[in-house]
DNA sequence: GTGAAAGCGCTAACAA
DNA sequence: TTGTTAGCGCTTTCAC
């Protein structure tokens, strides 16, 4: 190896690559340059085996397709090579139970810890009984389990849409989203309630997969039993909804109103423009980060739970339909 | 440890573990219940280090923000595990720099193999000289390097837009994307100017920034100079685009057709819907583990280039305008 | 400031 | 079939 080609020691190879000061200056530089000559790059996995330190950070997230998670993981990659680490990425395919083996395997990476946006409420069984390495959870929030939390103020942004639609005068609203077991899609409804007043509201759990939401949506859709508004509260059943109203002829906003939780660059550029929350998932992804840094460095006691605000894009999707009253805007 | 604990030496947890024959029923059955009572998981990296076998992957991409990219990756992670693999998923940011940092920090995990889509053609001279790990490029073809290659038909598909342009009787296309630098935007090119007949056709490359986009646009779409028809050839530079059309209030395809490689699905969401090249991005990253796989396996001796055909939709936003002539169709 | 030696957790090779 | 021993490449410790 380089030892040999700089004729010196493994330890003083060791030293000079991780800057070790007790090094003199002509050693070094022979060090150095017999690196660079030979193109070494020191094995992780005996580092990590001898030293016991961990560079290795595990991210499980449920689909790496959906834009959101995308971009999810690519900030956290950026910030954590800043930080000298790099990333185990996992899928969990929105199953639980690949979540569960892929939570179970990525244990023989050791990881520093994990970073992991769940399927859904029930991650703390899914994780071994026994210690567990730091763990942050960002955008769901599980049943149980003390984790440090970063998620989005889901309540109060989808309030603050249902709030919207009462104000220009709509009466009836449906909101739909995959399921309430997931933590966010639960509380983007009671936000929504809470916020419904007069206006009636009803919640449909559409499921992941899109055949099934189109099957589960259209009979809401139908002539007579239509809302005057649709509020979609994911990613996917947002795109499957609006291109079901498309297809049924539907006009938007004259027959029916939409809107849409998770912003995606499309809203702007349809006709009318969607109205929608768009989540900050950048910071998002910073905040996992540095809890999850903070987690590592040891001085916290209590896990941290962290709101993040979203923006509320009001846009032509939900304006005042003709004929309807002007109520007052909260 | 787990054998202590079992009451046998480590030597026999490792074969149970490993599904090795040579253990008797019971030795076994006491081991296993030991590594579930424990909730034991062998450590990769001593794994690794023992036996030589890599169990890791290296995945490069320009942007996991990116749905394409992100897709790619979602798929390659599926195969992966089911060959037993984890993924090691780094991010170039779609800088040669990082690029060749990321490159070059990744050997560190000494992985079976690395598969890139790399930023531009530059990628032979970030990889260090000696002897590289197995690598399967995918999306983009480097300069040099004798790599096995995954890409899709480029040439062909972009031909296939630009005669459809032609054959709707546009008379002028203006085609736009990021660099020549990059394979694909310039077999993408190449293709069109193949196949534009009597169509005038001219290329602006217009960078990888949206501010710059915009302002490299701007000037080709003003009156006067406005060409009949829009290609763009990228993802980025096909919203931008479109947004600037639309801000410019010009009207597709009445003011000017509009095309773009690379489908997403705004394009079937907005009126009228988008004529564009949709890659098979899973088959990519399919074909790419594969080849991976098999290069694994050292079978082989000469790299391999796989071209896997696109689709192309045709759709109302390159509709033939009022007042053009018929032209024939290829 | 440098080298020599031990050992991290595993598995390959061999002995029992 | 099972146990013992050695050593993967590194970092720590300690002697020099």
């Amino acid at each position: 190896m380089v030892a040999e080609h700089a004729g010196v020691c493994a330890a003083t190879v060791s030293n000079v690559l991780r800057g070790k000061p007790n090094v003199s200056q002509g050693f070094a530089a022979r060090v150095r340059a017999a690196v660079d000559e030979l193109g070494y790059v020191a094995d992780s996995h005996a580092s990590r085996l001898r030293s016991g330190k961990h560079s290795l950070a595990g991210v499980v997230v449920p689909d790496l397709s959906n834009p959101m998670f995308g971009t999810f993981v690519s900030t956290l990659e950026r910030l954590a090579r800043d930080d000298g680490f790099d990333l185990l990425v996992v899928s969990s395919a929105n199953d639980p139970e690949q979540e569960a083996e892929r939570l179970h395997s990525i244990r023989s990476w050791r990881p520093a810890g994990l970073i992991i946006i769940p399927c859904d409420g029930g991650l703390a069984e899914r994780l071994p009984k026994g210690d567990r390495p730091p763990i942050v959870v960002a955008d769901r929030i599980p049943e149980h389990g003390g984790f440090d939390l970063v998620a989005v103020d889901n309540a109060r942004s989808a309030a603050a849409i249902a709030a919207h639609l009462v104000g220009q005068g709509y009466r009836s609203c449906l909101v739909a989203g995959s399921t309430l077991a997931i933590s966010n899609v639960r509380e983007r409804w009671e936000g929504a309630v809470g916020a419904a007043g007069g206006m009636a509201i009803t919640m449909v759990e559409s499921g992941l997969d899109c055949a099934r939401i189109r099957e589960r949506l259209r009979p809401h859709l139908a002539e007579g039993t239509r809302p005057d508004a649709l509020f979609t509260l994911d990613h996917v059943t947002t795109l499957v909804a609006y291109r079901l109203l498309a297809e049924l002829g539907l006009s938007i906003p004259r027959d029916i109103a939409f809107a849409g939780f998770d912003e995606s660059e499309w809203m702007r550029l349809v006709t009318p423009p969607v109205t929608a929350v768009r989540q900050p998932v950048e910071e998002m992804a910073e905040a996992a980060w540095k809890q999850f840094v903070r987690r590592l460095s040891g001085g916290e006691a209590m896990p941290r739970t962290l709101r993040l605000p979203c923006t509320i894009e009001i846009r032509g999707s939900t304006l005042r339909p003709p004929g309807l009253p002007e109520n007052a805007v909260a």
